[in-house]
DNA sequence: TGTTCAAGTTGTACTATACAACTAGAAAGC
DNA sequence: GCTTTCTAGTTGTATAGTACAACTTGAACA
């Protein structure tokens, strides 16, 4: 095997153990914002705001699953629905003062674990780690081969 | 913020991408083998049988959780049970050859979908990048601050 | 105006998961 | 040697996340 087919197996193997891990513990550490949440929550504050559909596609989640999302978050009072006055049918979604607190918070845990997790790395390796998954993440085809 | 910090913070955006696409996307390209199911055969095989418990241990799963998994996969004819003639509260699991057969096929097709995804890079990108992957995966603590 | 399209909700089902209660067997204490 | 305690595994129950299909409401188009 080349060098090139040995690190791709290599790879292969290392994505699939970290995405095995991710959501269990990512669970465990934040109980309070599951994954999606959070990621849904991040996604609004981002924007400024969006609809259902636009997460659903951008997720590439149904939109039943988006629209119970989006109704637990409401309940929780992390996020507010504003009527379109210009299509009834569509609802803006919003962070409101409480979502963007706890998005804080949460981003602040994770960030603190993935700096202690990565703490003796050289500035150098962390660059070039970020920039390859940044590039990995963005290439085209299949969403996500894992 | 300083290129280490900015480095830390892409890295965990992107794990988190990542992290969040894997299971849905595993789930579409092989419907045969949930990544869990895929994790366990593998595990049997790099091992040559283990029991439930070690299973269970070594993936943080609960018992129960593992007990279910191997139940499906013994139903569904990849894997067997061997009653342990020295104590027989214990199970050892064995690939059956028709586990066998599944496990390489999805390892087949996971690699090619992994390699089309990696086409294009330079070898020296990939092998530097599945050595960050393995350091990072390797790394103590929390199993995973995702 | 009526047909078709788009945004969301709700009903239903399935998978993965955990925790708790249980069974069966092994080991240890007295 | 009997009883208590530990270990391996199963089963009952509950929850989260997800998809698909059917439906409702409103917009757009022909």
């Amino acid at each position: 095997m080349s060098a090139a087919e040995s690190a791709v197996e290599t790879i292969q193997r290392e994505m699939t153990i970290f995405a095995r891990r991710a959501r269990a513990s990512a669970g465990r550490m934040h109980p309070e914002l599951s994954l999606v949440s959070y990621t849904l929550l991040g996604h609004l504050e981002e924007r400024g705001g969006c609809r259902a559909t636009d997460l659903a596609a951008h997720y590439a989640l149904d939109k039943s699953t988006v629209s119970r999302q989006v109704a637990a978050l409401e309940r929780a009072g992390l996020i507010e629905r504003r009527l379109d006055p210009e299509d009834h049918r569509v609802q803006v979604l919003h962070l409101t003062e409480a979502g963007q607190e706890i998005l804080a918070q949460v981003t602040r845990s994770r960030r603190a674990a993935f700096r202690e997790r990565l703490a003796g790395w050289p500035e150098e390796d962390l660059v070039r780690f970020a920039a390859y998954l940044e590039r990995y993440n963005a290439g085209q085809g299949d969403p996500d081969p894992a």
